[in-house]
DNA sequence: CTGTTAGCGCCTTCAG
DNA sequence: CTGAAGGCGCTAACAG
């Protein structure tokens, strides 16, 4: 068995008391004493318990992540940000995957209590309506990573912006003829492609150009989806010259398939994705970088100071998006 | 504040251990006193405190996994793995992401200990020699996933078993030049690149072939030097008909490398990984299948069983590999 | 079968 | 500045 605070005050000499201040810095200590203390718990290597300290002071060091489809790379790195801050804070993260609509109430009515965690972030997950107030009103705080909730503490960016940047984007090169590949309402998660996608039908309208309307395409998030979509536009009678992805894995895949069918990228066809995952750069993939990392970091950082109570009240961020040109987008060829 | 067992005891008219019997399916307890309490506790929504259970029984139900390099798409499956199999058995998994190699030994010291975890995963991740003493013998048991280390329990796979398999079924299709890419060590990572490039070996020299130095890259695992390896192996003089990746990521590069020179995969260059991945089987990518989820759901219920004292001893599993033959591997071309 | 009580390890008054 | 004691919520051993 581990030493416990009555061990390290025997044989120091002290009362627990005492130790347990030293422990927490209160400044109620001589050095004398302090520096003994100290000195005594490093040569028994004591560590105070968590368990014990947290049902006395009524909160424990540990934060819980509710992650909405863990394994997508987005999701993936803003719990990099999540896991960075909360450990360097001195908070233990816990874990949970969100894969079913039914499951996701329990998760948070048994999790987000002040026995399991001191702070709740939920990740690219959208609750229900009905459970929003009981959200806001939780015994432990909850901030909510890119989303944006009524009533919740929580960071989001503008999809709607970020589709029109995009698409501006493609205008501006030159494009007329711009198509679009998103992805249907997910159930639980949020699903930003509707929102970019009006982005998208903003800025087309802005600059008095028609689209067909078959070059909108949405469907499941899988690769042979997509890959589908890409063979329909390009086997258009009047293909698009460029391509407006709601995020970087269609996109990636959307230039994969045009080059298997011989239609060069950028040449023949732009295409621009959405989130500047770390592959986007490799793949030289022009894109609208939206925040990943730093959603998680911010999130957390922001949940820290909700439980410290040096936050006043919770609050509504929206992140920068930025759109970073790489060589996947280029002016259309004089042909087309 | 959330009702306490006192509560629930006293609006029931009974006495604390009672409520403490029904919570915890004692039978000692008269169904008719146990109904009155589940209703009382309904009514209440009352749940016990994590902490105050755990003080008590000086238990917590809480795992710790610590992963190596979180962000691969490999150690991503298996943390799928251990989350799943740790909910279904009611734990919560504390995450922890090893950067450093410094950390390392603090995250050990401090997490993985009867008041933080019930018990430890270690997920592809090489502990110091000097370190393995203090893990077997460590207060709360650990499981290594992804690894062999002596004395500890855990699950690993054979490694150069699984670069002989890759090579034997190039060979089998009538290859004779067949080339590497690997990756170098990696100071606290298990990096099994070196083992199933010795299986690689094992199988050339069993099949009674040459082939030159130059046929054997490793590097830093990074797209970029995928890249330049796939190259310089297409430039040589005596370019091979087949290369075997120590990794899918790995595979997945040189074939994407070798199409963009026009080499065609599989008719003029097979190309074979190892993990199967997710996106393999998308790719088309012949590979070496590892069970990774599986590793994971393994790993954490061999765990639970360790702690729950139903396994003997401490033991390692070697999972099986599975040659997975698809459409990058294909017999060399009669001109070659 | 059930009520009572003594810890589990630590923090936090309250005296001194 | 420091020691002693009560309490956090629950389990388990002990009487009844």
């Amino acid at each position: 068995m581990p030493p416990t605070i009555a061990d390290v005050a025997q044989k120091a000499g002290v009362g627990v008391g005492t130790v347990s201040r030293v422990l927490n810095e209160s400044p109620r200590v001589s050095d004398r004493t302090r520096a003994h203390v100290l000195a005594i718990i490093e040569e028994m290597d004591y560590r105070p318990s968590f368990l014990a300290r947290g049902l006395s002071k009524g909160t424990v060091g540990v934060l819980a992540a509710i992650v909405q489809r863990m394994t997508t790379p987005s999701a993936l790195q803003r719990l990099r940000g999540i896991l960075d801050e909360a450990s360097a804070a001195g908070f233990d993260v816990i874990l949970h995957n969100v894969n079913d609509v039914t499951d996701y109430r329990n998760q948070v009515r048994d999790l987000l209590r002040p026995d399991r965690c001191a702070g709740g972030l939920l990740v690219s997950f959208k609750p229900d309506d009905e459970d929003i107030p009981l959200l806001a009103t939780n015994p432990v705080p909850v901030v909510v990573v890119d989303g944006q909730i009524p009533g919740l503490a929580g960071l989001h960016i503008d999809d709607e912006l970020g589709g029109r940047m995009a698409t501006e984007h493609l205008i501006g090169l030159g494009h007329h003829r711009i198509a679009f590949i998103g992805d249907w309402e997910d159930p639980i998660g949020f699903n930003p492609s509707s929102k970019r996608l009006a982005g998208y039908r903003s800025a087309i309208a802005g600059a008095g150009l028609q689209i067909p309307a078959a070059y909108v395409k949405s469907g499941l998030h899988e690769r042979t989806v997509t890959l589908q979509h890409i063979n329909e536009l390009l086997d258009l009678d009047d293909p698009p010259t460029a391509v407006v992805a709601s995020a970087d894995s269609h996109a990636m895949v959307a230039a994969e398939g045009a080059r298997a069918r011989g239609v060069l990228v950028p040449d023949d066809l732009s295409v621009i994705g959405f989130d500047d995952l770390d592959i986007a750069e490799h793949l030289d993939l022009s894109t609208v970088r939206q925040p990943l990392y730093e959603s998680g970091a911010r999130g957390a950082r922001m949940l820290l100071d909700l439980m410290e109570g040096s936050l006043p009240a919770p609050q509504q961020v929206e992140m920068a998006l930025e759109l970073v040109a790489r060589g996947s987008t280029a002016p259309p060829s004089p042909t087309q």
